[in-house]
DNA sequence: GAAGATTAATGAATAATATTCATACCTATG
DNA sequence: CATAGGTATGAATATTATTCATTAATCTTC
C-alpha cells in the first residue's frame, strides 16, 4: 500500500462498464482496450487496497462490496465530469447548432425518446429534432445537410462521414406461442420457407434476415409490412406470420409471453448500429456527449447488446 | 478537441494544488513533480478544451473561469474519492489503532484542533490523542511506542522511522509596535544583543533563532519564556522582549496591529515541520489520511507556509 | 537602470508505466 | 471430452508523462 493514491479516472471508468457488462471481457470492448489490460488494472487497484474488489464467479466475474463501493464513486465522479465538460464546451461557444436526427431503425424509437429529453436538458441551445420519413441513403442527407447524424446499420467507408459504433445487438425471430416452429431451438433459413414475413415497410436489402439468410439460401418467403414495432407484434401473435426484430426491442413482449423469441442461426443473427455523422459534426461536443450518452443508456436499459466488435 | 476525454485525476490534482498555492511553481513542489510537468499537463487540457485554463499574469498565473470550473470539480471529485477511500481501508479492517499525537511546536496546537475535530468524524475506531508534556527526545517516544506520530522540525534520517514533510514557514521576530527596531525593515543577529527573547519554555538547541542565527554570530540575550503563544505575545506587546514566531501562528495579531513582525535575515528564517512515525505505522491507512488532510487543512488555512523543498 | 532572482513556456530526451501479446488455466456446455 | 468462452499473469512493447535544458518575461534590489 503506497503513500499516495494509484487511483486514477481510468480505473473508475474501467469499474464502471464492468458494473454495466458484468464481465471483464466485455467491458474491455466497451472501453476500448483488451481484457488483459482490465485485468492489470484490477489487479493494481486490488493490491493497492488490499481488497479483492472481484471474485471469480465460475466463469465469470462478480463484484464485491468493495469493488461495489468503487462502482458507485465512479458513478459519482463521472457523472460530475460530464456535467463540467458540458459547462466547458458551452464556455467554448461550442454549445449551439443543430442535432436532427435521421432513424433508419424503426424500433430505435424506443430508446430515443429519453435520451432526447435527457439531452434537450443539456443542450438547451441545440436545436434538436427528428427527422422523419424514409430515405432510400440517409447517408446522403447528412452530404446534403438535411440532417446531423443518422442512426442505423449502414457502415461503409465514406470519405467526410465517420461511423460511430454505438453497439452491436442480436436479432430474433418472433413467433407465435403457439406456432409449430416453437419447439426448435435455433430457426434455419428453410424454416422460413412457408412463413409469412412481417417487417418494417422498407426495401428487402435493409432486411438482414433477408439479405444474410433468406437471399444467400436462395428463400423468398411472403412478406407484410406494418409501420410500428407493435402492429408487427399483433400480427405475429395473431399468426399472420413471424418476423425479426432486436432481442431488447421485444423483450417485454416475449417477458409477457405474448411472443416467444427464437435464434437464428447456430450463433445468431447479429446486426450492428452506427451513429453516423459529417466529419466535421463529429468534432461538435454536443455530439460527442450525444454519442456518450446514448452508449450509456442503451447499454444500461437494453438486455442482451455488446460492444461492436 | 479528441473523442474521448483525456482528464486524468492527475490533473485534477494539479489543478487543486494550482488553486491552493496561486503558482505553478509551488503547486509543483505540491504534487512533486516539475513545474514543467504541470506546464505540460495544464496545456494538454487546455488544447483538449479549446479554452484557456489559466492566464499569465505578470510573474504568476491566474485561473480562469473554465479553470476554476475544473477547480471545484476537483474539489468535489477530489473529496468523494478520499471518503471512498476511507471506507476502503474500514473495510480492509485497518481501520483501527492508535494515533497519539506528541507535538514539539507549540504553535502547532493552532491547526491541530480542527483537524483532531475532522479525524475523530472520519475514523471513529482510532484511538486519537495528545501526547502532553515536554519530551528531550520525542522519536524516542515512538521507539519506545509512547506516540504514534511526533510533529516537529527533527528530520534526522534514522532506521525504523519516516518523517513525512508537511511544510516549510517562515519564522519572523515579532516586536512591539513602538519598538525601536521598528524602522528596520530586515532583523540582524546583532539588533538581537541587547533584547529580552521571549520563547516557549523548551531548550536552546530547539529555537532555531538561537541555533541558527544568534549563536553562529556568538550573540546570548536574555531569555524569558511563557508556555503559550498568548502569553509571549502579551509580554512582547507590553514591551517586556521580543519573540520569534511562525508568521502563521502570529497572522491574526499582526493584522490587529497588536504587534508587528520582522524579517530575520536577508533570505528569511525558515523551518520545516515534519511528522514523524514508525515504519509501518506510515503504512495504516487512517495515518496516511492524517497527513494527507493535515497538509490539506495547512496549506488552505494558513498564509505563507509552502512545501518542504 | 542594470543585474539578479523568480516564474512560466516549450521542444527534445528520457523515464515510467499502461497496454498488448502469448499463454496457461478454469468452467460451462453440447 | 473436446470446444468455446472466460480470466490471470509474466514478459515485451508501445505509449505517454515527466524531466532536462533553455528561452522569454516579469519583478526586485542595489
Amino acid at each position: 500500500m503506497s503513500l499516495v493514491s494509484i487511483l486514477e479516472l481510468r480505473h473508475l471508468r474501467t469499474l464502471a462498464a464492468l458494473h454495466e457488462t458484468g464481465s471483464v471481457s466485455r467491458a474491455a470492448k466497451r472501453v476500448h482496450l483488451t481484457q488483459s489490460a482490465l485485468s492489470h488494472q484490477i489487479k493494481a487497484l486490488q493490491t493497492h487496497y488490499g481488497l479483492s474488489i472481484v471474485q471469480r464467479r465460475g466463469q465469470t466475474v462478480e463484484l464485491t462490496d468493495a469493488g461495489k463501493h468503487l462502482v458507485s464513486l465512479a458513478g459519482k465522479v463521472l457523472e460530475d465530469i460530464q456535467a463540467t465538460e458540458r459547462s466547458l464546451a458551452i464556455m467554448s461557444q461550442q454549445a449551439t447548432g443543430s442535432l436532427r436526427i435521421a432513424l433508419e431503425c424503426h424500433t430505435c424509437f424506443d430508446w430515443l425518446m429519453p435520451l432526447m429529453d435527457a439531452f434537450r436538458q443539456h443542450w438547451p441551445e441545440v436545436e434538436l429534432d427528428l427527422v422523419s420519413g424514409f430515405h432510400s441513403d440517409p447517408i446522403k442527407l447528412l452530404e446534403e445537410g438535411g440532417a446531423d447524424v443518422v442512426i442505423g446499420s449502414e457502415h461503409k467507408r465514406r470519405r467526410g462521414i465517420i461511423h460511430h459504433p454505438l453497439f452491436s445487438f442480436e436479432i430474433l425471430a418472433v413467433l407465435a406461442p403457439e406456432h409449430p416452429l416453437r419447439t426448435k431451438r435455433v430457426l434455419k433459413a428453410m424454416d422460413f420457407a412457408a412463413e409469412t414475413l412481417i417487417t418494417y415497410p422498407v426495401p428487402e436489402d435493409r432486411i438482414d434476415l433477408i439479405l444474410n439468410v433468406l437471399k444467400p439460401a436462395g428463400i423468398q418467403p411472403q412478406r407484410r409490412t406494418a409501420e410500428l414495432t407493435v402492429a408487427i407484434l399483433q400480427l405475429v401473435a395473431s399468426r399472420r406470420g413471424v418476423a425479426a426484430l432486436p432481442s431488447w426491442g421485444i423483450k417485454s413482449y416475449v417477458d409477457h409471453d405474448y411472443v416467444i423469441a427464437r435464434r437464428i442461426g447456430a450463433h445468431g443473427l447479429w446486426s450492428d448500429l452506427y451513429a453516423s455523422t459529417l466529419t466535421e459534426t463529429a468534432s461538435r461536443p454536443y455530439l460527442r456527449d450525444f454519442l456518450v450518452t446514448a452508449k450509456n443508456t442503451c447499454f444500461a436499459t437494453l438486455d442482451g447488446i455488446v460492444p461492436v466488435d
